[in-house]
DNA sequence: ATAGACTCCGTACCATGGTACGGAATCAAG
DNA sequence: CTTGATTCCGTACCATGGTACGGAGTCTAT
């Protein structure tokens, strides 16, 4: 056994479809191996946590191209232009986890109440998110 | 000068395209105000929190239905039953939490190897937000 | 060397979250 | 009461992020 995959090891082992592979090949987002001249294109094992970093960085809101954005970080050689990316991510990512802490606040606040059995008369979940900026 | 806005008003306010409100309404997120005999729908003015609140929920990764979900949070009056849903959106929303934590940290800390001039030799991002579970 | 499984590749289709369009009704200002 | 802007409503179209399909090639085990 070595650590090379076929692609339907990549998929199944990031937990994603084939096609979703080939999707992300064609975007960008995962390269693609050249195909040896008889067989089939082989993955080394790394391409499975990218894979999966893709798929955990769409669930926190941030959108294929974005994680492209991300990936860069990973493969990006030039110090400059890697510091200049990670602080915009950075940006991003403190806004977006304070408005989830906001999210997080409400909730434990909506939970505390129902558990004394008062009921949760306003709930201003709306509130918590709705700011103008 | 009332409360009240025509559609075009609170699109306008809430920052969105007067076919979004529409959209919205369509699914459910903010309801329609009955039509007057003569003339046009009136919004009270507390329907442009609410679509903002929709849209910074996407963008923390909720799709449209798990935002009705936390809309109904407001909108309920059960106790028991917002009490459930609140505690499962709580984990949802700190997993969340956790993984942009993750992601923060290794921003950080990846400008900073930049900023002392180290050029970042691996940048392991990817580690960051590709565990298993 | 042959069966069954997997890969390759192009193309078509799908769901979600909107956006655009157009004709009729209504409003608001002058 | 006319004009220009909005609203209304149905229907069509769009971008993103996939998924499905099908025929030909390749692999693997027996």
């Amino acid at each position: 056994m070595n650590e090379e995959l076929a692609i339907g090891g990549l998929a199944n082992a990031a937990g994603v479809n084939i096609e979703t592979i080939r999707y992300y090949q064609r975007r960008g987002l995962v390269d693609e191996p050249s195909k040896p001249l008889r067989g089939h294109r082989r993955y080394a094992a790394a391409a499975i946590k990218r894979v999966r970093f893709i798929k955990r960085a769409q669930q926190l809101g941030f959108t294929l191209e974005e994680v492209k954005g991300l990936l860069q970080l990973e493969d990006g050689q030039n110090c400059r232009e890697t510091r200049l990316l990670a602080e915009q991510k950075l940006v991003v990512v403190e806004t977006r986890i304070g408005d989830l802490n906001k999210m997080r606040r409400l909730l434990k606040g909506l939970i505390a109440e129902c558990a004394n059995g008062k009921r949760p008369r306003s709930c201003p979940i709306i509130a918590t998110l709705s700011a103008d900026t």
